[in-house]
RNA sequence: CGCGGGGUAGAGCAGUUUGGUAGCUCGUCGGGCUCAUAACCCGGAGGCCGGAGGUUCAAAUCCUCCCCCCGCAA
């Protein structure tokens, strides 16, 4: 049987940018959507506006109706969604647990955008922690929707090769790019009827939790390479940090340094606007090269150390 | 009305409480030392102190309003 993609009628859901790629694509591409879903707007940022998700806007932007549940699995969204009787829901980092009922409404299912190589990586985070574990790979998976998290049958993945010195917030930009291809393909395929569902093994899952509050402490005691991963993978939400002085100085990128000698990890080994801010680890040192004070803009560790001295010798606390 | 920090030479900061010739580190330019240098020494240039009013003999500094940047928290 085949299906043209104006008929089939798709409910899309998401909050974050890293849905905005796939939601245009299926714009551009011609499917007909025919709603928006996306988290309600909150009081957020500084002076704690109301703020739109960046999916709400753009689907404002492209005329399309916005709807917005404080939890979709009450009877008024369950409602809405079924009056909309989509043939197909699509989600991308929506943010809300779907529930049985809800699954059941959409007579193709639902299919999930997940920015990792599922089975690795289920759950909230799993960019952020691809890099903070130093993957040198990691990709897109679209899958069919289960209760589960992030358990449902695969059904397309791409790969994507992570440049040693990418930071999250790259990767996540790319990921994002990436998944509006893979759901694409996944899509035609689902239109001729190729499409092929695959069980993912349970013993090669991971999972990989959101990070918790106050989460980012850098932590010296361990091999300085880890220490980059951990920076470039925090970078730039929510940041790495180093308490000093009972200020938090955000740690943006670091470059590691082999030493022959030991020194107490944490320990300031130098600290100048010529040699910049260097701080032992495990085993060498972490160069930090881009940092910043809290109520200050970003900057390089040398011009950091222009303005302001940190004692060479110094030894940055650990997180416990 | 969520809490808070900040806007001063190209860069990063001090000075503001206790008004009165604008200072530090780096960079930059010139000179010197040196086999040599991103090292060291000497010298110079470069600021309407975020903007607009006000108080004052005098404002970076005190008062009022506005603009911009950022941290926390969400």
């Amino acid at each position: 049987m085949q299906m043209d993609k104006s008929d089939l009628k798709i409910v899309f859901m998401g909050t974050p940018s890293f849905g905005l790629p796939s939601l245009k694509m299926l714009m551009e591409e011609g499917f007909f959507v025919r709603a928006v879903f996306s988290q309600p707007d909150r009081k957020a940022g500084r002076g704690h506006r109301m703020l739109p998700t960046p999916v709400k806007l753009l689907a404002q932007e492209l005329d399309l109706p916005v709807y917005q549940f404080d939890k979709i699995r009450m009877p008024q969204g369950v409602e809405a969604l079924k009056d909309l009787a989509p043939d197909l829901l699509i989600t991308a980092a929506y943010g809300q647990i779907l529930t049985q009922e809800i699954l059941d409404i959409p007579k193709l299912g639902c299919i999930n955008v997940h920015a990792s190589l599922l089975p690795k990586y289920r759950g909230a985070a799993p960019i952020q922690w691809a890099v903070i574990n130093g993957e040198k790979k990691t990709g897109v998976t679209t899958m069919m929707t289960a209760l589960a998290l992030d358990a449902g049958d695969i059904l397309e993945r791409d790969e994507f090769l992570i440049p040693n010195d990418m930071t999250a917030g790259e990767l996540y930009d790319s990921l994002s790019g990436l998944g509006a291809n893979t759901l694409r393909r996944t899509l035609e395929k689902l239109l001729v009827g190729t499409l092929e569902r695959t069980p993912q093994n349970e013993d090669e899952a991971t999972y990989f939790p959101m990070f918790k509050k106050g989460f980012g402490a850098i932590d010296f005691n361990q091999d300085c390479e880890k220490i980059r991963n951990f920076v470039r993978g925090t970078n730039p939400q929510p940041g790495a940090y180093i308490l000093y002085d009972c200020h938090k100085i955000k740690v943006f990128r670091v470059e590691c340094e082999k030493t022959d000698k030991f020194y107490k990890p944490g320990e300031v080994l130098a600290a100048n606007a010529k040699s910049g801010l260097v701080v032992a680890a495990q085993n060498g040192a972490v160069v930090i090269r881009e940092l910043q004070w809290p109520g200050k803009c970003k900057t390089s560790d040398r011009d950091f150390l222009c303005g302001r001295s940190i004692p060479v010798g110094t030894v940055f606390g650990s997180p416990l």
